[in-house]
RNA sequence: AGGCGCGUAGCUCAGUGGUUAGAGCGCCUGCUUGACACGCAGGAGGUCGGUGGUUCGACUCCACUCGCGCCUACCA
């Protein structure tokens, strides 16, 4: 029988271990031996590999990201001691509007594009109340100098944190290399024919200024008031009336339609209606999509109210008549001109001078009373609270513009998306759906293009014809091994600087990529895809896809597309979905609730291996109520390990092979654990084995250190205290490196006392390993050590019901149990009698375990006064 | 409106057909026991959201229903 763990390296208790201190001086252990640091030269099926979120670079990391990346480091970790190479690698998205914002706010700057770069810009210490208007690359220099800064204070938190990160792997969405993939995979999707650009109706936010894209808005209840208005009808003294939201949308109609089988319109279909105030000839259409049950049953179609106007624009075949200028304001029209025809067109002109220039919410308060003194307006209008879209990040509703928008196709992949996100495997599976949900919901392709600044620019330029217009359909396009570049600055083959903008000459493509079209990219610019194909080839596709279940739609989504149209495959196997973090009340714990705590404090009060505890205990998917209590919890847990580890390892010889059943026992649950831990890990059931792991060491540290605290004292003599000895050290191997994933600063301090290198390098352990120690597997054994934990529970209960100290003996206990338990109890008997400090123990054969304990006589008082 | 998830002790959560439903926190009681007072031991506390069904047996499976959260759609 072996006797497994060798003691040859040296033993090194401390006299009080304690956590303070644990982090900086592990952190930077690990940072100087490079354990986490990736080996490249393993082969693909040695190689595990995360396509790390790389959080926003725009503020502070929050509670949630702590709790997130904790799940991923755990997996990242048992992959590791699995005996895989793990590519890990952290990155940072300091890319897109969020930066763009910060940096304003930060430097109080405005991006000017037309400005000349002023190479000795300097910022402001603090924001003036007045913006600075800076030029574009000035404009980007603030932002890399910001994001910079920020990037550094997030390292530091996670190196606290333990995240096991190959910092020397770090990437980032905006820099050359993130520019170079974007502009490489746009411009092939391009010449696929998969990237297409279109002069067309847009989503596009107001206050941006940008347009946006279907996955970025979201629903807001927002008050508002229907207003029936009347139209008047061509050929016929009758009206008709419609209701709507937005009235001042009035003149921008272009039709009006109900449902084929309408009663009540099917007469007017084909004929046409006059619009009050504008006195505009619109006709009268049927379509499917009109609801007979809604308002009057007959909507007005302008360009455009909603996503369901540009439905209907497309299917009808009907003309644009667009009001709603890039800032949201009503743009100034001459009345009576081209595509602006009017039965009454100075009356128009009268009544529209008085919208154009306002907003579209003053408008809409405006054109309320011109319909209410033209009589044209039914009633007042009806207050209702509706769900309007918004950009997620703007504050006021998206409105739909026309304008030239690249796009990248999802529509007519649907199907072959769709069995993408089946064959992936999801972590928890029901996640599946929401994809799916989200795929079958899809209405247009994918608007990829941002009219804003600092972000990855298309590499593209166009012809300037001789009439000054630029030359879409004749894209100039460089050649892969010019990129990144950008075309503001960047003069196309075959032309000279001095012909930018110029008749003959070419122009840039003025855009930037919206943030997704990069960040969907992260497997490749991660993996380094084009400039390292030996590491990509290692890497990808990748093993896991570790992100929160509100951007399944957005990140996720996205990087699916990319990876199928570039290599025809999924970019991951496995989607690991984390919940959210939610403050007591329930809520998202976010930011803008101000109810966010900062990582940092925690980690400091409660240690890192407290609060990875707590995110621990987050099941896959789950969102998790913010507990400092089970963060206590953790550190408890930690501080046990500790005091508990210093108990094993502060005499441990003599030493034997293991024989004595307790000891066996305990090698075969701790066994059996690990036989379930590992598949629990590999399917990514971090939190029930955390769950487990801690029960059965606190049965260690209650039951099993009690039953054998006196006989490896040398009570039973010296083999028989080898033998718990043996057992101790072989269990507390196994136990610590299943701890190490979870809590890997105690581990790591434990480790240390007695086994040489890292634990976090050390191999996971096996159940094998433990049952050789044990001479085998033993359910008789286990069932033995059980038992006598019982027992022992029973006696320690006796005597706290009478209020009696533990150390009070046991003058005589009788336990009664079925006679196949019999047997195994005897052979624990000597531990038990020495731990309970049975004076006299019988054991009786009975139907279940029963046990009869008689404390001896308390000691007599030494004296007593009267 | 459709979909997904959740509803178990005061709180945070385990528990997917089998004796009397579990843990931790909190609460109460006791104990300075040769690793640990940042400790140890024990106790109280639940008609498992509701109704009905399947079954010898339901927290667990099915149907309906109530409440909460999220996703998607609609939002004239």
């Amino acid at each position: 029988m072996p006797v497994g763990i060798d003691l040859n390296h040296p033993v090194r208790v401390p006299e009080k271990p304690a956590l303070e201190g644990l982090e900086p001086k592990w952190m930077h252990t690990w940072e100087e031996t490079g354990v986490y640091r990736f080996d490249r030269t393993r082969p693909r099926e040695e190689v595990y590999s995360v396509d790390t979120p790389p959080p926003t670079v725009s503020g502070s990391l929050h509670v949630g990201h702590v709790f997130s990346f904790t799940h991923t480091d755990i997996v990242a970790r048992f992959q590791r001691m699995r005996g895989k190479a793990v590519f890990y690698p952290m990155g940072w998205d300091d890319n897109g509007l969020a930066t763009e914002r910060r940096v304003q706010n930060y430097f109080g700057v405005r991006c000017d594009p037309s400005l000349p770069y002023d190479p000795a810009f300097q910022a402001p210490d603090k924001p003036g109340k007045q913006p600075i208007s800076v030029s574009r690359p000035n404009f980007i220099e603030l932002c890399t100098r910001l994001t910079a800064e920020d990037e550094k204070a997030f390292e530091a938190l996670w190196r606290y944190l333990g995240l096991s990160v190959d910092w020397d792997m770090t990437y980032a969405t905006i820099g050359a290399r993130a520019q170079r993939v974007s502009q490489v995979s746009f411009l092939r999707l391009f010449k696929q024919g998969h990237a297409y650009q279109l002069e067309a109706p847009t989503l596009w936010d107001v206050d941006f200024r940008t347009a946006v894209a279907q996955a970025e808005l979201e629903d807001r209840e927002q008050p508002g008031a229907y207003h029936r208005i009347e139209f008047a009808l061509a050929n016929d003294r009758r009206k008709v009336a419609i209701e709507t939201t937005r009235p001042e949308l009035i003149p921008a109609c272009v039709a009006l339609v109900a449902h084929p089988d309408d009663e009540r319109y099917k007469p007017l279909f084909g004929t046409d209606a006059i619009t009050p105030l504008f006195g505009v000839r619109v006709p009268i259409r049927p379509h499917e999509l009109a609801e007979p049950e809604k308002g009057s049953g007959i909507a007005m179609i302008c360009t455009f109210g909603d996503v369901t106007d540009v439905i209907w624009w497309r299917a009808l075949s009907l003309p644009v008549r667009a009001i709603i200028q890039p800032n949201g304001a009503l743009k100034p029209i001459a009345w009576g001109s081209a595509g602006w025809e009017s039965t009454d067109a100075p009356r128009a002109q009268q009544a529209y001078d008085q919208l154009a220039n306002l907003s579209a919410a003053k408008a809409r308060a405006k054109i309320v009373e011109l319909l209410k003194e033209s009589g044209d307006l039914i009633g007042e209008p009806r207050p209702i609270t509706h769900a309007v879209k918004f950009y997620e990040k703007g504050d006021r509703p998206v409105e739909i513009v026309t304008s030239r928008q690249w796009f990248i196709k999802t529509l007519q992949f649907r199907d072959v998306l769709l069995e993408r996100a089946r064959e992936l495997h999801w972590h928890p599976a029901y996640m599946q759906t929401r994809l799916e949900n989200w795929i079958n919901g899809l209405n247009g392709d994918w608007c990829v293009s941002r009219q804003r600044f600092f972000g990855v620019p298309f590499p593209v330029w166009y012809p300037v014809l001789e009439d000054g217009s630029r030359d879409y359909a004749n894209a100039i396009v460089p050649s892969e091994d010019q990129l990144p570049l950008d075309p503001s600055t960047a003069v196309p083959a075959g032309y000279r600087v001095d012909q930018r903008d110029r008749p003959g000459g070419f122009s840039g493509d003025p855009d930037v990529m919206d943030t997704w079209a990069t960040s969907s990219l992260t497997p490749q610019i991660a993996g380094r895809w084009l400039e390292d194909p030996d590491l990509f080839a290692r890497v990808f596709p990748m093993d896991v896809r570790p992100q929160a279940h509100d951007i399944i739609r957005t990140w996720l989504f996205s990087t699916v597309l990319r990876a199928h149209l570039e290599f025809g495959s999924l970019p991951w196997a496995n989607a690991a979905i984390s919940g959210w973090v939610l403050d007591p009340d329930r809520k998202k714990m976010s930011k803008s609730k101000g109810n966010v705590v900062t990582p940092m404090g925690l980690l400091e009060e409660h240690g890192a291996d407290g609060v990875r505890y707590w995110a621990a205990s987050g099941r896959p998917g789950t969102d998790t109520a913010f507990d400092t209590g089970q963060m206590r919890v953790g550190r408890r847990l930690a501080i046990k390990l500790l005091n508990a580890s210093k108990f094993v390892l502060a005499n441990p010889e003599p030493r034997s092979d293991v024989f004595e059943p307790v000891d066996r026992g305990l090698l075969t649950m701790v066994g059996r654990l690990v036989r379930e831990s590992t598949q629990d890990l590999e399917d990514y059931n971090y939190a029930s084995v955390l769950q487990k792991a801690e029960t059965l060491f606190w049965f260690f540290c209650d039951n099993y250190l009690e039953l054998v605290k006196s006989r490896r004292y040398g009570d039973q003599g010296a083999a028989a205290a080898g033998s718990a000895n043996s057992a101790l050290l072989n269990a507390l191997s196994g136990l610590l490196r299943l701890f190490a994933p979870y809590l890997p600063f105690v581990t790591e301090e434990v480790w240390s006392w007695w086994r040489p290198g890292s634990v976090h390098a050390a191999p996971w352990p096996t159940a094998q390993e433990l049952f050789d120690v044990a001479g085998g597997e033993d359910a008789d054994a286990a069932r033995t050590l059980e038992l006598a934990a019982a027992i022992l529970g029973e006696i320690r209960k006796k005597k706290s019901e009478e209020q009696r100290p533990l150390k009070t003996a046991v003058a005589r206990a009788v336990v009664r149990l079925p006679e196949s338990d019999r047997a195994l109890l005897s052979k624990a008997e000597a531990d038990l009698r020495a731990s309970g400090l049975i004076q006299e123990l019988i054991v009786e054969a009975g139907e279940a375990l029963h046990v009869t304990v008689q404390l001896a006589a308390p000691e007599p008082p030494q004296e007593r006064s009267a």
